[in-house]
DNA sequence: GCCAACGTTGGC
DNA sequence: GCCAACGTTGGC
């Protein structure tokens, strides 16, 4: 079992929206970055958890926590002219970007803000790929110690 | 293969 | 809205 972490604007899609999808379960489309691919197609199992990050919004932090249902298949939005995220690159004989589905867990009793987070970033949650400097990187991995520690922080 | 220009992310 | 960080693109 592995831990992540996957940002997103609430502004375009929060934890609210995600729990208010049939199933509470939705794709996470739209990503185009290959490290964040890279984790979506070859490192997430079913099953994995992760934390669901608000960013660009007052304030940035983590709302809640989604489950892995289905592991990397190709992001058919790269695929669609009129998407937002088209890629003519993409084709599907050979998709360049891939996507997971994630469902709806809880929401933490609190949102624990980045600040919060980074009050911690020499001590316990020291190497947290979101805490380090200028990570702008979209999903990213959670160490089973640091996941621990954020969830006790509720 | 280098690297300048450009576009995007996301905190502030 | 600004802008630093940084990934990507494309000319050479």
């Amino acid at each position: 079992m592995n831990y992540w972490l996957m940002k997103s604007e609430p502004e375009t899609f929060s934890i609210d929206d995600l729990e208010a999808c049939p199933k509470k379960t939705t794709h996470w489309d739209g990503v185009r970055n290959y490290q964040a691919r890279n984790f979506m197609r070859d490192g997430m199992r079913r099953g994995d958890l992760a934390f669901f990050y608000h960013s660009n919004c007052e304030p940035p932090g983590i709302a809640g926590v989604v489950k892995i249902v289905k592991t990397g298949y190709p992001d058919h939005t790269a695929f669609d002219v009129h998407d937002q995220h088209y890629d003519p690159q993409s084709d599907p004989a050979k998709p360049r970007w891939y996507m997971v589905d994630v469902q709806f867990q809880r929401k933490l009793k609190r949102p624990i803000s980045l600040e919060e987070l980074r009050k911690y970033s020499n001590g316990a949650l020291e190497g947290l790929a979101l805490l380090q400097r200028g990570n702008r990187l979209s999903i990213t991995a959670v160490s089973a110690t640091h996941w621990k520690f954020i969830l006790a922080l509720e």
